[in-house]
DNA sequence: GACCAAGCGGAGCACGTGCTCCGCTTGAAG
DNA sequence: CTTCAAGCGGAGCACGTGCTCCGCTTGGTC
């Protein structure tokens, strides 16, 4: 499931059809872009991809923040709808969790604006964060409810986790990609409820 | 043991003493703004903090990014000899490879040019990473032969391992200081010997 | 004390990048 | 077909930041 199969989600009614178009392959081009290049790209490279003049991409986007920001809500959300989806259809709550880490990494991996994202003041909007830890919750709850993972393990270390793992997916992408997977494998394996010594406090 | 201790490496002979005196006030100040602000801070904040003058600051430095390299190698190597020490001062093997990682994380966690040094192309220079790898390949080989290593595990995982919780410290420096060694501690028992499944290749 | 090369300060230049302005074009309503 | 507001393109402005230039100052030598 690519991220063209989600539906767009802010139709504007009452707008001409050639601008509405045009926004379009903005958001398209921009995603392209800032996935590849970081959101650190000139605006210009942006409009060059989307064969649109600067005044038209700050027409529908009056700021780059808001045009970045947009860009990764929607990648956000298609990434999290297809995270939901799979989950549910994991019966076995530990490979569950691990497929989640698994896509998640493996999604990030090719794009740089994402894992910025969470390193940067900001980050994706509070909606998001929030859909993204109600996901995480669940798949924590089900490990737990089958006594599987570590006692005391959170969804706050979870989450971080996959920040943390997404910055190694970046910097050996280029060196040797596929060792982060090593070290996916050793940190779900020290959230194996096999460790029973509990974690330091805050 | 702080920077200060650790000898000047480059003094040069037949230079100004008020020169000499001035590159040493500039190395000092720029590491401290580094460190506070990152890579991307304005030079005029370095040469402010310096009560130097851009001409001064450049004629000691031809570029930025020479300044930014020498003041990474000095703080580099000033920390790696404090690790080295102490993991030689650590009789049990396991103590050791801990210690180094919950000192090295400590340490960068209050600079952030040191993290993103790891992550922007380049980073530390060669006979630095030389070095690193030295060290935890000594404690990795340590661990090892006292047979509490799991299996498979390479210098490369332990060294990229390091970098992955160095972003987990930054991320979490301000709303949740700390949180970094839960992730440690669950890190650190997935490298135990207990678990003997091995990891997937590269 | 006199001399001067080495050193210094900071105004200002060059350039990259976010954003604007305005004359031209075009979808669509009547 | 006519009309015109909505939309478009891209030159250029504003500003931040790396770096330079040059007249002034000063440590060191005789």
């Amino acid at each position: 499931m690519t991220l063209a199969d989600h539906p767009s989600p802010a139709p504007r009614p009452g707008r001409r059809a050639d601008a509405e178009r045009n926004r379009a392959v903005i958001i398209e081009a921009a995603g392209e872009v800032f996935a590849e290049c970081g959101g650190g790209v000139d605006v210009r490279e942006i409009a060059r991809r989307s064969g649109v003049g600067m005044g038209t991409l700050y027409r529908h986007f009056p700021t780059k923040d808001e045009l970045l920001a947009t860009v990764l809500e929607r990648q956000f959300n298609a990434w999290l709808t297809d995270a939901h989806q799979q989950a549910m259809a994991t019966e076995d709550p530990w490979r569950a969790l691990a497929g989640f880490f698994e896509q998640t990494l493996s999604t990030q991996a090719r794009n740089r604006a994402v894992v910025e994202s969470f390193t940067a003041t900001g980050g994706p909007s509070d909606s998001c964060i929030q859909r993204c830890y109600s996901i995480i919750d669940e798949l924590r709850t089900r490990c737990v409810d089958a006594g599987i993972l570590r006692p005391g393990v959170t969804t706050e270390d979870l989450f971080l986790l996959s920040g943390s793992l997404s910055q190694a997916v970046l910097t050996t992408a280029d060196s040797r990609p596929g060792q982060w997977r090593r070290l996916l494998r050793i940190s779900l394996d020290g959230l194996s409820s096999r460790n029973t010594e509990s974690l330091p406090e805050h």
